[in-house]
DNA sequence: AAGAATTAAGTTACCCGTAACGTAAATCTG
DNA sequence: CAGATTTACGTTACGGGTAACTTAATTCTT
């Protein structure tokens, strides 16, 4: 049983250096390494912290003001979405690898969840933050400009960033797409996504894709599912009602793989042959597409790499090391199976 | 651009209190509305705040001793694994609308990178523990025993956990896998699955469901790739090596749905028909279940649930309200399609 | 109107480490 | 061997809040 108490450390600096029989001073000293004590009394210290379990109050350190924290703060929009997983992943385990940890937040895709995540992350003096996404509140703006802290903006590339971004130019990434298909052959083509109050990476993409198609003399319909998290169901359940409620679409994008799956398996279900009846097209090339006995059409985004780079320049720039204000980190389409094949 | 600096405010509460003219209590009395002050007194604070933009340092509020931290250290053993995705989307929802945030660890499965995130997160003082799995290093348990903090230790049910334990038992449902296949009329049965080098719940799984096998007269085939994540491709990759080196295999149990998928999507590239060629078993039920043509005969777990229970029984626990220190999150078998039906 | 009770403040001390500075002992130098 | 230098410590102060205590001003009571 727990007992209610606050503090983790029973046993302090003070009472290591009392027991052991020198200063405190001289124990911070042992426990930092910095020098300057004989090897007898290191080896007192040592014996004392061992036998107490001392752990030492990071709180203190930072809050004396000398060190930044290892905290960084990582909003991601949600976790449903695996290509969000992958890019904490790759975050992450960069992070914990150079010492720092992450500071999870979900902003289920609203910029007031992203606002008062930032407000009480930022109470706690982080060495910087890594944000999903470039639309931010006003206010969460404000904030960050007077944070003082490293900002890293992913996902969705800003060429004018608060101070750091790494992702890639959805819009271009869209645009090839819509490109792609029209040289399919394709004229009127369809679009399944979810959709969120806020601007986002997805619905730049849309209009990428959009201007290439109708540049290239198609027609986009729109589907989307509101409120939904962009998974399989509502890529089963858009396709349904995209293709209820217009006719003659002969292929379909989506807002990722896990989407197109969805439609992919619907249109199966119908009846209908793919690419022949109709063509899929995904976004993302998710890990599922390495089994699928047809290589679904997708656009290939280096998800973990993403979240490494973006963990690396934070660092970098916590180090006082130069860092480019903007990477692009690229995308790469794959031609797949699923939609015919251009001429 | 960012200029190096370790305090996040360069506006504390003393600065606020001056130039309002009160004094440091006052203004902090006024922040945290603790009454003891005029209006007009509490309308020249809050101007000051909004004038000078200050953000609490809440590092000296919990450093002060008098208050818990608002952290929650979450240890997770990768993310590639959707799983694990939501079982942390669910935690740190719950968390994050209690006013509290998930310090995250990805500890890759192993029980020393787990040690090492546990002494690391201690020192910043969480408020509690949130720990994926029951098994653990020797110093990672007196750690945790001395933190004097709660644990909630999750996915694998724990009648004498360290604190609480909130989970399944893996033993239970890995035997009802097996009885249930056993019942199917299956005989000589494979289990593709990933292993690792400690001990954890998958393994528990496979015990249980060997001891239903065996018991019932089957044999188990076993196929571990070793050091790699249970997911799609290594679900198609460990099935090709199962039937490659043992015959006459009937039907496969697989770590998790998205191996079993591999493994679906491998025997149907090979001509096999599922179920009635090879049956094919999955764990989890995750959402690609869901659209899927057939089927997968799987084990339903609420993982988003589980998350959730878990934040919920550690903020009860922070409150002191009473708490079971074990609850079963339970399970349930998905008959599915394929498996032939049982007699 | 004098004393009691309440309200609205201010003062002091503390939390736990570490920077900066001070000092005594040991070692080195010429 | 005296003085300079180095080593091995110790002492003091500080950071940003808050608990606990104190004080001054206001309001209430009889």
């Amino acid at each position: 049983m727990v007992e209610k108490q606050s503090k983790i450390n029973k046993v302090s600096l003070s009472q290591v250096a009392r027991e052991a029989g020198v200063s405190k001073m001289t124990a911070s000293r042992v426990l930092r390494s910095e020098g300057g004590y004989s090897e007898k009394t290191r080896v007192k210290v040592m014996a004392k912290v061992d036998e107490l379990g001392y752990l030492p109050n990071r709180l203190a350190t930072v809050f004396a003001g000398d060190k930044s924290s290892t905290f960084v703060g990582v909003s991601i929009p949600d976790l449903g979405n695996e290509v969000f997983a992958q890019v904490l992943e790759g975050i992450d385990r960069k992070l914990g690898a150079l010492g720092h940890q992450s500071v999870l937040g979900l902003t289920q895709h609203t910029m007031q969840e992203e606002e008062n995540w930032i407000r009480t992350v930022l109470s706690w003096q982080p060495a910087g933050l890594i944000l999903t996404g470039r639309y931010h509140s006003q206010s969460a703006i404000e904030m960050l400009r007077n944070a003082g802290i490293p900002i890293v903006e992913i996902w969705d590339l800003n060429s004018s960033p608060l101070d750091i971004s790494v992702g890639i130019n959805h819009f271009d990434a869209g645009f090839d797409m819509g490109r792609y298909l029209v040289g399919c052959g394709y004229k009127k083509i369809g679009y399944v996504g979810t959709s969120h109050d806020t601007a986002n990476a997805a619905s730049t993409r849309l209009d990428g894709f959009c201007k290439a198609v109708e540049g290239g003399g198609g027609t986009v319909e729109r589907q989307l599912c509101l409120h939904d998290t962009a998974t399989y169901y509502p890529g089963f359940y858009g396709t349904e009602q995209l293709l209820g409620g217009a006719r003659g679409i002969e292929c379909i994008f989506y807002q990722n793989d896990a989407m197109a799956f969805g439609g992919l398996q619907y249109c199966e279900s119908k009846g209908m042959s793919v690419p022949d009846d109709m063509g899929i097209a995904g976004w993302g090339d998710l890990p599922i597409a390495s089994v699928m006995g047809k290589r679904l059409t997708s656009m290939h985004v280096p998800h973990l790499k993403l979240g490494q780079a973006a963990a690396e320049m934070m660092m970098a720039r916590l180090s006082d090391e130069p860092v480019e204000t903007c990477r692009d980190i690229g995308f790469r389409l794959i031609p797949g199976s699923t939609v015919t094949a251009p001429t």
